[in-house]
DNA sequence: CGAACAATGTACTTTTTGGTACATTCGCCG
DNA sequence: CGGCGAATGTACCAAAAAGTACATTGTTCG
């Protein structure tokens, strides 16, 4: 990294200096709404180096798309519940869940987009098909232990959870100007944040308790 | 409305069908992405009925939001769990929603536009401010029973529950693409709707019985 | 009836925007 | 050390898109 030579000329850094630019972006302002030239602008290069590195407009946006979903998955393989028994592992991996979605709102954002446009540039990403497979996997032995502890019920698999908690913690972000608009609320509200953290392990942990 | 003579000319007639066809453009598109001249070809009348009636793009984009949000209300008004019990009152409820949800992707889709544009648009609709206030109140109504008959916990209050419900039911129709992409489920597969129905009632009661 | 005005249609302008042709320069390799 | 190709910049183009000028027609009301 330091080794290298002060280049003028390097590709790799205005490749992905175009990246990071594009990211910022498109999750500000939608695919249609980015403007290729405000991108362009952002960055030490010029609009000519997005054809030359991407292709177009469209491409660049795959490949946004692309990175922050590997993002994602890299920062959620962090995640940790170390020895807690089963119940405290699930409130904790809620709570981090929540934590890592307030963190990464451009991340949010992008996926709301992609899914206005009902998901049609994800699908020909195939490198991120069953991407979700690591958080499914946490959850699911998460799950047996507590059942095997007979704290869990039976019934509920690491699926179910799993849609509880993204739908809670993504609707915090995706929704959060309607929603408070619509009942006067700032779900960021610093005064707000800890119960709204805490609300979804109570919920969830409730649930899978209830036998 | 039939007392009323045949006319080339409908001032009302001309108004009401750019705002339904407008409102079909936006959620399929996005407000970028939205063309002006698509929403006048799929009327019978022309473009030029858009800046008449409206001014422009912008203010016939409010006009869509404000009318989808009455729209809206008005179908939540017709929610009724008549004689039930708080626990079944509280199940139904999240069904209705659940269903509600399902029956107007269109204007979820909006919604979800919306909050790309963080919400810029609704909040210059006085009229919408706390347009959530009905659902609270019934959701009020409801956990009040349920805490005075000795069967609901005393320290969950309406916002929360309401939370919980509206980002269950939103993330089934806002985030499908991505997530079913992710893990290769179709959340609106017929095989999946009672699970995914019944799903959220059992986690709510769950939680509100769990004192 | 027939003016007056609301409602509408046609065709145009202007600006924006994604994309490209072409020239140029840097740096590596033989 | 020089030429060759990767990398870059400038200036431009053509299509698309929002918005408008102006003419026209239907409707209503005195």
């Amino acid at each position: 990294m330091s080794d290298q030579p002060i280049r003028q000329r390097d590709a790799e850094r205005t490749r992905s200096e175009l990246l990071a630019v594009a990211t910022e972006v498109f999750a500000e302002s939608g695919y249609s709404g980015a403007r290729v030239d405000e991108i362009a602008e952002r960055t030490s290069t010029t609009k000519r180096m997005i054809y030359y590195y991407f292709g177009g407009k469209e491409q660049l946006y795959r490949a946004v798309l692309e990175e922050a979903y590997r993002g994602i998955r890299e920062a959620e393989r962090g995640i940790d519940v170390g020895e807690l028994g089963p119940a405290e592992a699930m409130r904790r991996l809620a709570e981090l869940t929540y934590d890592h979605h307030l963190e990464h709102q451009a991340f949010i954002r992008l996926v709301s987009i992609e899914n206005i446009h009902r998901g049609e540039h994800i699908q020909r990403l195939q490198s991120l098909r069953d991407l979700g497979q690591p958080a499914m996997s946490l959850l699911d032995e998460i799950l047996e232990r507590g059942r095997s502890e007979g704290v869990f019920r039976d019934d509920v698999d690491a699926f179910d959870v799993h849609l509880i908690i993204s739908a809670y913690c993504v609707f915090q972000v995706a929704n959060q100007y309607t929603f408070g608009y619509l009942f006067s609320r700032d779900l960021h509200a610093p005064e707000s944040r800890a119960h709204l953290r805490s609300l979804i392990g109570d919920v969830v942990v409730s649930w899978l308790r209830d036998r």
